[in-house]
DNA sequence: CGCCTGATTGATAAGTATCAAGGTCGGTGG
DNA sequence: CCACCGACCTTGATACTTATCAATCAGGCG
């Protein structure tokens, strides 16, 4: 019994650091570097609607993802939110939590969610212990910050078709392209409303990119490359 | 004359380590530590207009700026652009390009400037050698990174009329209330067209909160107080 | 003096949100 | 097993915000 229980505990252990060894924050460290780190984790279950964290709460923990979909966001004053991003398995929630002692956004469960996690102290004690996470960890804020930048310009010279485009590719490249999401999510990752982004998804089925209705609460993608062809259409590149 | 020479080089290596000494990122360091980073100094000046440099240019050097006023904006494809801010003495103008080579927003000078400029790699050799600084670049980073997601909430939850109230008060805190903008790089700070942005200005004017006609290209604000009621008005806070 | 930049005002049009009214599917409880 | 309920999807009509286009004005500078 003691054994099992053990043994348990040492899968559990496996388990987390694959997830952290994965992540981008944690990935160049040793497996033995990171076991100082794994000592003080935890494996945490959040039902589907779950509410993780929210903007403003004292930032007790550090999160990453170790099985499940989680979504990231901030409220508008109208209710209304809007999703930064969706975090799946390997990614780190609040990784820029460091430095401020409040999370500055929310995180929800979009299904049965199971995260690692960390308390605050023995993971800032490991940060500053390690000096290459503190460089990827500049190296992932300026990228965000380079990201969110672009945001704003897309939102003030795109219009809403296009943003919706790019959301789904961006989803679509990260999830592959049966996407789980419903319209109302979808609609908030790109900033607009639940009906818009329908009246959206319906001129798309015409256009044969996604499909016929998929399940309740879900897209299915069925002409990437054509949907790719779109989004690159009106810029650059994002 | 030799020794002119000398005083001068002096002087000016005094102005500048005074510039990066009132910087945030440096602030914390104490002169004599910021020497061995003065000697890769040099003062630049650029005429009202000029470009310091573009989106997506190689990251050759690190600017602060000594005296004048810096546009940081980024294009839309539409050929309209968005001010992110504005900085002023002592801002750092490209903290965070030290990942990544190439700057990700572009820079002008409003009027006359002068900044202090030091080489990509003494500006990456220090950074790697002194231990606090790499953690005030990283509470920045994280700083910046929150106040562009507030903006994009901003962008989607509130009006124009608002952005615009925010962004004279944001810009008068800075700067004081005597601003020498063109509505039109007003505009481009809340995301506006500058037809918007007089309309607004013209209704503040009756509210009597900013100043007559102020002169050609400038904005002078006679009731701070009342801007700031307005702006509180319609959120928590920025 | 005439040009050029910036400010101003008005009319119009386009893009989206909002409101309203079903429709559809799946799960749950009688 | 069926009926109902609730969550989600869908479509239409309407209104409002804001960009766009067009025209004029005002002041500084060569």
């Amino acid at each position: 019994m003691d054994n099992l229980k053990t043994y348990d505990m040492k899968a559990q252990e496996q388990i987390r650091l694959d997830v952290l060894k994965r992540s981008r924050l944690f990935g160049g460290l040793l497996p033995a570097e990171l076991k100082d780190l794994i000592v003080y984790s935890t494996s945490v279950r959040y039902d589907k609607g779950a509410s993780i964290f929210k903007e403003g709460d004292r930032a007790d923990f550090f999160y990453a993802v170790q099985e499940g979909l989680v979504k990231l966001y901030k409220g508008t004053f109208s209710g209304k939110h809007f999703t930064f991003t969706v975090a799946g398995p390997s990614d780190t929630l609040n990784a820029t939590a460091v430095s401020g002692d409040n999370y500055f956004m929310s995180a929800q469960a979009l299904n049965e969610v199971v995260l690692l996690r960390i308390g605050r102290t023995p993971y800032l004690a490991f940060l500053s212990k390690h000096h290459t996470v503190a460089l990827e960890l500049i190296a992932m804020l300026a990228r965000r910050l380079n990201r969110e930048c672009d945001r704003v310009v897309g939102l003030l010279g795109e219009d809403v078709e296009h943003r919706l485009l790019i959301s789904l590719f961006t989803l679509a490249r990260k999830f592959g392209t049966s996407l789980s999401l419903t319209r109302e999510e979808l609609a908030s990752c790109a900033g607009t409303t639940t009906e818009t982004a329908i009246r959206v998804l319906s001129r798309l089925k015409k256009q044969g990119i996604i499909s016929g209705t998929a399940e309740r609460g879900g897209i299915i993608i069925t002409d990437l490359t054509k949907l790719q062809k779109l989004v690159a259409e009106n810029e650059g590149w994002i």
